[in-house]
DNA sequence: TTGACTGACGTACAATTGTACGCTTAGAAT
DNA sequence: ATTCTAAGCGTACAATTGTACGTCAGTCAA
């Protein structure tokens, strides 16, 4: 583990588009970015060069442009990012969050089966390792 | 809705501190927070100072010394952190974090419990409701 | 070849955040 | 009363973050 500084607010929105539109150039992140967040382009070059210097981001040059690749993966800044924020907000505990996330957000007929799904698979990974030690 | 502020990290933990005991002068919160996180008397009444003129909270002088208590619900503070975190991060889609959250972290039998309760619950109004409501 | 562009790169600078010091004063202990 | 202590309050200051400007150097269209 390399413990990378954590990325800021503004950084997220750059990196989640450098997942989405993959490797890619600082304009091709600046516009796809544009649609709903109104940011700079040199902005946006700024955040790219933060990223790339937290680790969270490579590039390299391709020709005379700079092309972004994410270093990180969705997955594992969710971690970092979810990890500290349950910890400061709830101490650790993770319910609170899943509480507020199932109750307050929208979520849709797909999902609530995907959920269902999900909360059957950690059932029986419970009911495994419970084994033996029931009371 | 007032829409006060993002709370900043530090002042997240010393907001918690401040749900769990109360109205509660700064030493009281000090002292609460002490046990895991090691912070300075002035920078947690720094802090308490933040949350107030965020207006996450309230004080009053209480003979000489001043007493704070929250102004904001935990309730409130997480759904106005995690819609901002779910914005950046993932564009607005809940998934992802909910996906994180029960696979990936700890959740013990009686959160199991709860959980079916919750994804129950979810289904029966996703059902009956269908008929637009909601965006 | 001369603009007009486009991009990289260095740099700037204000706001926010993390962290804390120091002065002042109201009560507590001697 | 004198001293000690704990609290308040103002202030400081470095680091990080949000946002962006200039300058210089390739590239293309006329």
């Amino acid at each position: 583990m390399v413990d990378r500084p954590a990325l800021s607010k503004g950084e997220m929105e750059v990196a989640r588009t450098l997942w989405e539109v993959g490797p890619a150039t600082v304009r091709e992140v600046f516009e796809s970015l544009a649609e709903n967040r109104k940011m700079d382009f040199s902005t946006v070059q700024t955040y790219l060069r933060r990223l790339e210097t937290k680790g969270h981001a490579t590039s390299k040059k391709e020709g005379r442009r700079r092309v972004y690749s994410a270093r990180t993966r969705p997955r594992t800044v969710i971690r970092e990012t979810v990890d500290d924020l349950v910890q400061r907000l709830f101490g650790g505990d993770t319910m609170p969050l899943v509480r507020h996330l199932i109750e307050d957000r929208q979520i849709d007929a797909d999902d609530i089966f995907e959920l269902k799904k999900l909360v059957e698979k950690l059932e029986q990974s419970a009911d495994q390792s419970d084994k033996g030690k029931r009371k």
